[in-house]
Parts: structure tokens; C-alpha cells; sequence
DNA sequence: ACCTGAACACCGTTCAAGT
DNA sequence: ACCTGAACACCGTTCAAGT
């Protein structure tokens, strides 16, 4: 499991394969299934790992202040998914994992402590569960876009240059007239920031509940 | 295009391959590399095609009322991941591709057309947008549990019916401590009414801008 | 009991050969 | 110019054979 997250740290989901795990450590490839039962066993046991160990981390982080704690949980999962890449492309892809659960019922509990009515936590919890999750889905752009592009995708520092053409492929800028306006406002703008805003958007929300 | 929807509407994103595309079209599988340049872009074209078509359905459905124009998006765009679940996991799956950007788009508008101060319409378009994709992400769960299940994975009807175990694999509801009290509350829950409450609350926090 | 690693049944993708 | 479909380079997964 310990070599599993090594190599998706290294080379995200593409380079895990049972062929170079197996090699990794010194084993035939058909030895990891005493362990696991299939691949996507094995990447949700990964990011269920990584989470535990988050969360625990948020839990320091937190200290004694109540009002802090659901911040620094989800930003702390949030920084581990900058961290870990895959782990939020393992959030996203299965329903209901672990690593989700883990997370949506620490969420419940910081809200809890926070003293958010009993019949309203579990909604509030829900929205910022997937608000991480959005957020974790199409965290990954960034590595995305380093890398030479195939058509269709969203091309940001050239949308955030004012470049001509905002977006490669078959979506035309024109066809886009909320972002074409709203990006100049976003010239420096800061991902981990924008993740904060919507939580603080969220926490108001809740707030009036 | 038609063809690759029809295909993954019925039998998921599994069933949709080269060659079983190839021979539904009645041609060489390597004939579709003339109309797109990969798999991940077939399915992004097929997702764009997808939700294209639900922005537009949204638009009549909202009519006059700008209060209520980003709601019928954002439940129109709910409900086609329900009749798609495919459409869920595509959109969660490659980040900021043309389906996306084309929601992200309309929402802002919606929120324009709803008054919100124009320097807080990104952050605002943008929790909402996330809050439908993380939902999305963990949508075709159904499907999913449907099926025969390998292990690590939460069996909601098992957990809402309070069986003994609540989850499946290596998880323990000992160490779910809030979504073990809070089930209790969720007998007769519904996945759409629980969107529907997201996104009162984000509206309520949005509101404050 | 557990590991090995060749073999199986698939993929996505390419490309010489056809039309 | 466009299509064809066999071939290539991989996968995840299985399972007889070893230890």
C-alpha cells in the first residue's frame, strides 16, 4: 500500500500498474491479489489512506477552536489533494469510498461542535462534502494543462492572458459570455483562495439554517 | 456521436470501445479516429453533446423568472446525470472540459440575471458549479450498488435499513460515529431533494455577497 | 498457504494497404 | 481523401505449477 501511493505520488494513476507494483516489490504481479481484490480496490485502500492520515493531521491543525475546525478540515484535504493529484481523481470516481465517508462524517462532526441544529447537519455536511469533491474533480487542470493538450479543453492562462482564442478545440469563446467577462477580474487569481470563498459562502448558508 | 451516446446510455462508459462503436457504425474501428483524436475526447464531445442540449432545455423550463432560472438550471443538469449516469462521472472526470465550462457559463449569467455583485459572481458560479459535480461524482453510486460490490464500498441501503454493518470491507461504523446517529434521520431520503437543499443553502450564502 | 509468472481476454491506437 | 482491419503494445485478471 506504502508502494502503491509512492508510485501514484510519482506518476499519478497511469504509472500504477499490477506489472510495475509487482516489480517494485519483488513479487509476481498475480501476488498483489492476496491483498487486494482488484485495481479499483487498490486505489480506494490508497486514498482511504492518505484521507486517515489528513484527517488526523486536521485535527492538530484545528486546536480548540470550534469555529475553526470544519476550515481546517477541508482545507486540509484540500491541500492534500494539491499534494496528491490522484487522490482527488480517486475522490471523485467512486461513489461512496472510504476516503468519502471518512471525510463527510468528520465534516458532520466539526458542524456538530459547531452547533449547527441536529436535523440540519446532515445537508450542510452533504454540500460541503461536495463541494470539496467538485473542487477535487477538476483539481487536477493544472497537470493537465502543463502537459500538450489534446482538443477540447479548457486552456486557463491562455483564458487568464486574454488571449484571442480563450479555449482549444471545439468550444468557441463567443459561446461563452459569463467567463469571457468575468476573467479579467481573475488575473491573479489563486485556486486554494477561491476554494476558501466558496467554503465561507457555504458556512453563511449553513449559518441561516 | 448519436451513436456513442446511445451506446453509453445503454451499458455505461464499459461499454462504449473502439471496435463496438466501429462495428455499430458498420465501419473499422480505426475509421473514428478521423472524427475525434481519442477516447477521452469521444467522451468529452459525447458529455458536451449531453449537456448542450439540457442548457437549452433548461432555458425554456426557467421562463421569466430570473429567481428561478438558476435552480431550473442546475436541477435540469441534475436530472440528466440522472438519466445519464455517465454524463456524472465524464463531467468529474476531465477538468474543465467544454460540458463544464458551458454550465459554469450559464450559472454566472443566471446569477447575473439574479443581481449578484458582479465581483463576487466567480466565486458564486463557481460553488454552485462544484456542488453539481461533486454530486455528480458520487451519483451513479445506484448503479454501482446495483451490482455485485467489491469490497471498501458504503452500502447506503444497508446503512439507511440500519443493518449491523453499515459498510462493506474495511471500514467500521465505529469509526462513523456522525453518519451512524444521523442515518436514522434519513429513512425516506432523496438524493434529489438533498441537491435541492444544497443549493437553497449555497443560494442563502450567496445572497450575503 | 502463499507466491510465481506465463497465458488469456481484452483494450486504445497505429498504419500499410486498399478504395 | 478516406476507410479498413490486422497488428502492436499494452492492460487487468486468472490459474496451473511451483515453494
Amino acid at each position: 500500500m506504502h508502494a502503491a501511493i509512492e508510485t501514484l505520488d510519482a506518476g499519478g494513476v497511469d504509472a500504477l500498474t499490477f506489472r510495475s507494483l509487482a516489480s517494485q516489490l519483488s513479487t509476481g504481479s498475480g501476488a498483489i491479489y492476496h491483498h487486494v481484490a482488484n485495481k479499483e480496490d487498490l486505489l480506494t485502500a490508497a486514498a482511504d489512506a492518505v484521507m486517515t492520515s489528513v484527517l488526523d493531521g486536521a485535527a492538530a491543525a484545528a486546536g480548540a477552536d470550534a469555529s475553526q475546525g470544519v476550515r481546517a478540515v477541508v482545507l486540509g484535504v484540500f491541500d492534500a489533494i494539491s499534494a496528491h493529484p490522484w487522490v482527488g481523481t480517486q475522490l471523485a470516481a467512486a461513489p461512496w469510498q472510504p476516503a468519502v465517508l471518512r471525510l463527510f462524517d468528520r465534516v458532520g462532526a466539526e458542524l456538530d461542535a459547531l452547533g449547527v441544529p441536529e436535523r440540519a447537519q446532515f445537508d450542510a455536511a452533504s454540500v460541503l462534502v461536495h463541494h470539496v469533491l467538485g473542487v477535487a474533480s477538476q483539481y487536477d487542470a493544472g497537470a493537465h494543462l502543463a502537459s500538450a493538450q489534446p482538443g477540447g479543453r479548457f486552456d486557463r492562462s491562455a483564458f487568464l492572458d486574454g488571449a484571442t482564442s480563450a479555449l482549444t478545440g471545439e468550444v468557441d469563446a463567443a459561446d461563452l459570455p459569463f467567463l469571457t467577462r468575468v476573467v479579467r477580474q481573475l488575473q491573479n487569481h489563486d485556486d486554494r483562495e477561491q476554494f476558501r470563498a466558496g467554503v465561507e459562502i457555504i458556512l453563511v448558508g449553513i449559518s441561516h439554517l
